[in-house]
DNA sequence: CGACTATTTGACTTAGTTCAAGTGCTGTGG
DNA sequence: CCACAGCACTTGAACTAAGTCAAATAGTCG
């Protein structure tokens, strides 16, 4: 069964057997890290990628006064920093938010396959434009819905992605993110965001305990938010 | 002198003259739009990109009560639909805000521009990464700045990236952006922008009429907002 | 057990919205 | 050249979603 890495870009792209190989390679080294580590922090230098094979991750950018906007969660099969140009820098922080599996693919050897493998430049490509259709539905969410459908926006996005990589059983999924991390995903307080999750519980749209959080009816949970999947 | 299009891809990648060639033959059938045209309909195939060689436009996603949310201006040199692969739908509408001077690019030019000439391809991975980092900081604004503070950083950026093209002299500029479409950018309301942009006249940092908007220090104003310009 | 952190809850404040009415452009047709 | 229609801007008053502050409770982990 190949990495997580190599299934998410299948999803954009058809690769060959060669492709995935060559994919697989540049992701064989693998390091495991502890939550709460920092991956890549804003400002540096960009020298590589950073793949996410198991665990979760996110990336925030600060403000000077100390707020931050989580501007992406990362689950197993995401990237980042794949595409950097060489003497780019990194316009946010990433940091795990579980130990995670995680490979570093050197600048040099992105560079060269895209270079010499058309499909996986084509995937990676592919990769790149869902990130930005996500930061779209992201601001359109952050910028529109009230609050209460911001947060059932929110967690029907995690379902789906979770589904996809067959990280979420029944309409469950487990992600250990804090009221803290919901509130800066979503521009709002996490005493607010508290109190949302509580009231969804109570119109019978979700149930989270401590782990997991448990979507009751995806449809209608869909339909309150307003959601549209992703055309991927 | 090159057009708008090919100046901005040289801000991120050493074109030479071949390059350059190209993308002007690429670019060389335009055409003239009216204000309030819509080039691309959400949900519409892509089947090519609409560069911008002259006026304004806007992209924006509709929710189902018809809110927008405006998640990107562009200005001359900026094009969309760049990057679709090939079967890939529309995730935002897009119309002109004025009279435009645009070029069609069909897909296949496309692909083959990104096939023959990696310095091209290069500049639009660049462009592209660009359009990514404009939508985190946008994100981030939308989602944790106050309104005011929030007005000050989009007025900011229209700044600098109107400087970087040559369209603001003496630190104002002139872009027909309704209260509205201010409001639409910032998920505020219409009434909320009018009264923001009364208070930051108010306290000294910039001047609106019918026509431009004049920033009277700009680094005050950029301290206001905390804005940090895109490394670019 | 004890320390630390996250959740929970309540009371209060405020930023931003809503509604609604008035004002002032701009363009058009008589 | 004026009238009037259509929009966008302007303003005020009332309202509400969300934030703030602060204290209590509950998990979690060494």
């Amino acid at each position: 069964m190949p990495n997580a890495f190599v299934r998410k870009l299948r999803r954009g792209v058809d690769l060959t057997a060669v492709d995935r190989e060559r994919l697989a390679e540049a992701t064989r080294r693998t390091q495991t890290v502890d939550a709460c580590t920092n991956l890549v922090r804003e400002g540096d230098l960009q020298d590589g990628a950073y793949v996410i094979l198991s665990g979760f991750a996110y990336c925030f950018k600060l403000l000077t006064n100390g707020d931050r906007q989580i501007v992406a969660c990362l689950i197993p099969g995401d990237a980042d920093g794949l595409y950097g140009i060489s003497t780019e820098s990194a316009d946010y922080t990433v940091v795990t938010l579980t130990a995670c599996t995680v490979a570093f693919i050197p600048r040099d050897i992105i560079d060269d396959l895209l270079a010499h493998n058309p499909r996986i430049a084509r995937a990676l490509w592919w990769s790149l434009l869902l990130e930005k259709s996500c930061l779209c539905a992201s601001l359109t969410n952050v910028g529109q819905r009230p609050a209460p459908q911001r947060v059932a926006y929110l967690i029907c996005d995690l379902l789906s992605r979770l589904q996809a990589v067959g990280l979420a059983r029944n309409d469950s999924f487990e992600i250990p993110l804090k009221d803290q991390d919901f509130a800066d995903i979503l521009g709002i307080t996490s005493v607010h965001t508290h109190r949302i999750l509580i009231y969804l519980h109570k119109i019978g749209l979700i149930l989270r305990d401590h782990k997991a959080i448990t979507v009751i009816d995806f449809d209608r949970l869909k339909n309150y938010a307003d959601f549209t999947p992703a055309s991927y």
